[in-house]
DNA sequence: CATTGTCAAGAGCACTGCTCTCGAATCTGT
DNA sequence: ACAGATTCGAGAGCAGTGCTCTTGACAATG
């Protein structure tokens, strides 16, 4: 699969993946913001200035990084996506998202934590990180098509510049209601809100352990969205 | 109110707080990781190692800040608590709290984001860490007093260690049952979901500018909690 | 007045991201 | 196969960081 390659593109390629898998190493136990560029270099038997032949700056490490996470946690729920009963496939995203967060703590912070300081992330961060959204809003058409999403009939319908914003999400999923993508818009906040307060110890004294309270919360939050 | 210390004693409580204040100032420009005490001790015209006669360490400045970011989200929930009526109150209260959030973004992050790598949390954060959520459970009492409290029929009743778990939450409101309480823990996720995404930039392209949208979950979130 | 405790200052250690230069290795066009 | 262009790692160096230790000045206490 390297064929046409010359010694350099491989060895380039390969140095760069190591890099990054050094550096995620790194991240695991001292967090993003302390990620050292040197240590990496370190780790690697190299000097650090030979880093930016590879990453212009660590931001741009941070990047790729991101964008990796955003990959890794899409290729997770991507792979607990399509059973045959919408509810089951439903929690089964939820379950692999949450496995996902608690197995990679730091590379979750990376993506869903509070911005590092410093860093700008670029756009060609948006299109992994909405892989996880799409996933679920496929799933309420398919829920839609085979009669099993009635949202409530109190759910208010969205007015103003709220039903404005509906249209951007309409185009991911044309046969969804404003009403239900506002709700969709609240179910994935409470996700990322209950998954951040879990991993960031906010849950302690409280529901820590989270397992029943997180599927309880995706039930309820199914059943909030109009899935049954 | 300075009576009765000696000059030495006015002098260091002063002290002290001008440093969490060009520590807060500081943090506003750069984020809580890259809060360097050196750039404080410039800023204060005083040398780097004098601050440590004020605190000991990074860290130690870091837990005065954070307390006082959490007393500082409390006094402004408690501000907006209280009106006459509970929906109204419930309202407020979510504005109150957004509002300061958008207000000191790197405060918010501070004790709402990715913990801060190489920092432990010490006890002494957690009582006033819990007084917004406290200040709910006593607004969703005073409702259910007032029968303004009626969850959802199909609202599932927590089992197992969900049960278990919510017994803690029951001594910090006696009169407000389990399935209210664990609903009212999923509406706590959603609420700092929701900001962290709006304040972390995950919502542009979609919910941004978050006002209607923030203040339909509010209102959504009020009415699955059973608040009417 | 003398002692005791507190304070700011400064030097120093080990670390960081990043830049620049300098040879050596590798690739490319002839 | 060879010359020229490109890429690469190494090393020195800059400005910054948190933190420690020592020194000398000041204020509070007896």
């Amino acid at each position: 699969m390297n064929a046409g390659r010359t010694a350099r593109e491989r060895a380039r390629a390969e140095l760069t993946e190591e890099i990054k898998a050094a550096a995620r190493r790194q991240l695991a136990t001292v967090g993003a913001e302390a990620l050292s560029l040197r240590a990496i270099s370190r780790e690697l038997g190299m000097v650090s200035s030979a880093l930016y032949r590879y990453f212009a700056s660590r931001d741009e490490l941070l990047t790729a990084l991101i964008i990796d996470a955003y990959d890794a946690l899409g290729d997770a729920a991507e792979a607990a996506a399509g059973g045959d009963d919408v509810l089951e496939e439903w929690l089964a995203i939820y379950a692999a998202v949450r496995d996902w967060a608690r197995a990679h703590p730091q590379e979750y912070a990376l993506i869903y934590g509070s911005p590092i300081s410093g860093y700008k992330a670029p756009q060609t961060t948006v299109q992994p990180a909405a892989r996880v959204p799409i996933l679920l809003l496929d799933l309420l058409q398919r829920a839609q098509a085979a009669g099993r999403l009635t949202p409530p009939a109190d759910a208010p319908t969205p007015t103003g510049l709220l039903a404005e914003q509906t249209k951007v999400l309409v185009e991911l999923a044309p046969q969804l209601s404003p009403t239900v993508l506002v709700r969709m818009m609240i179910v994935w906040t409470q996700l990322f809100g209950m998954l951040s307060f879990e991993l960031f110890g906010q849950l302690v004294g409280s529901m820590d352990p989270a397992d029943e309270f997180f599927t309880s919360a995706a039930r309820q939050m199914a059943a909030f969205v109009g899935l049954s």
